[in-house]
DNA sequence: CCCAACTTTCACGTGAACGGCAAGGTTGGG
DNA sequence: CCCAACCTTGCCGTTCACGTGAAAGTTGGG
C-alpha cells in the first residue's frame, strides 16, 4: 500500500529538459538557450531546481521552432512576434485568479489581436516567396518558349 | 534573317560593386563575401581587376538576396538551390557558342528543370508556413469562441 | 544508502555571415 | 599629370545561435 505521495500526474504530465526537447526536435542547449534570450520559460522548476516543462510550453518551442527552420526567423524576430503573447502569458494567471467576466474578455481579447498579428506576419512572408515562385515561373516559361522556337525552326 | 545589329553598349552596361549591391540593397562586402563562397561571380573585371557586373548578375543577386531575407536560407542552402543554375551559368557561354540546336535544347531544358526545382523547394516552404497560419487561425478561432461563450453567459 | 544518470550554472569554443581597417593599386574629371 | 574617390586583397573583430566541457548538485531505482 503507497502512501498518497502520488504525483498529479492526472491533470499535466511535466517533462525535463533533455525530454522536451527531444519531443519537439531541439536541443536542451537550444531550449535553455531560448530562456536565456527571453523566449520562454518553464512551467516550473523540481525541488532540486530541474525545469520542468508542460504541453503548453511544448507548444510554444514548437512554435519557436517552426518560426526558425520554416520560417527563417531570426530570435530577435521571433520574440517580437511573440511579445504580445508574452504580455497574454503574463495575463494567463491573472485570468484564471479572476471571475470578472470584462476582465476575460479583455485578456482574451487581447489574445486573439495577437494572434491576428502573427497571422499577418506570416502570410506577408507567404507573399514575398510566392513573387518568388511567380518569377522563377516566368523565366521558366520564357525558355519553354524559346525551346518551342528551336524545335519549330529545327523540328528532330 | 536577323534584324540589323544589336542595340549597343547601352544594354550591357556595367556597375561597379558598389553601384551593383546599392542596386539591389546589399553591401559590397556581402557580395564579396557570395563570390567567396561561390554563389556568383562577376560578369568580368575591368582592366585593373575592379569587379564589374551587368543585369543578370543583379538578377542573381536580387535572387540570392530574396532567398536569404525572405526565404531565411542559409547561403549553404542558396548555394544548393543554385547549383543546377551554376551548371547552366557555366552552359551559357556554351549556348551562344554553338549553333546546334540539339545543343541549345539541352541547355534549356536543363535550365527548365532547374526553375522547377528552385519552385518546387519554395512551395514546400510556402506549405510549412501554410500549417503555422491555419493553426494560429485554429487558436484564434478557439479564442473567440470562448468570448462568444463568455458574452453570452453574462451579456453586458 | 548508493550510485549511475540526469541536471544545474559558468565559461570558453565554433561556424556562419558579414563589418572594418590597412596598405596598396585604379579610374577619371580637371 | 594629379589627385580624390573609387577599388583590390588580407586579416582581424563581431554578433548570433548555439556546442562542449567542467564542477557540483539532484533524482530515482535497487
Amino acid at each position: 500500500m503507497t502512501e498518497t505521495g502520488m504525483p498529479p500526474a492526472e491533470s499535466t504530465r511535466l517533462l525535463r529538459i533533455h525530454e522536451a526537447a527531444a519531443e519537439v526536435g531541439l536541443t536542451a542547449r537550444s531550449v535553455r538557450y531560448y530562456e536565456e534570450v527571453g523566449l520562454l520559460r518553464p512551467a516550473r522548476r523540481s525541488e532540486g531546481d530541474y525545469r520542468l516543462y508542460d504541453e503548453s510550453d511544448l507548444e510554444r518551442l514548437r512554435f519557436i521552432k517552426g518560426l526558425r527552420d520554416d520560417a527563417g526567423f531570426s530570435l530577435v524576430e521571433i520574440s517580437r512576434l511573440l511579445e504580445d503573447e508574452a504580455a497574454r502569458e503574463r495575463d494567463h494567471a491573472a485570468f484564471h485568479a479572476t471571475a470578472d467576466p470584462r476582465e476575460r474578455l479583455r485578456i482574451l481579447r487581447d489574445r486573439v489581436a495577437s494572434f491576428e498579428q502573427q497571422t499577418q506576419t506570416l502570410r506577408t512572408k507567404i507573399g514575398r516567396l510566392q513573387a518568388m515562385v511567380d518569377e522563377t515561373e516566368a523565366r521558366r516559361q520564357r525558355s519553354l518558349a524559346r525551346i518551342a522556337e528551336i524545335e519549330r525552326q529545327a523540328p528532330e
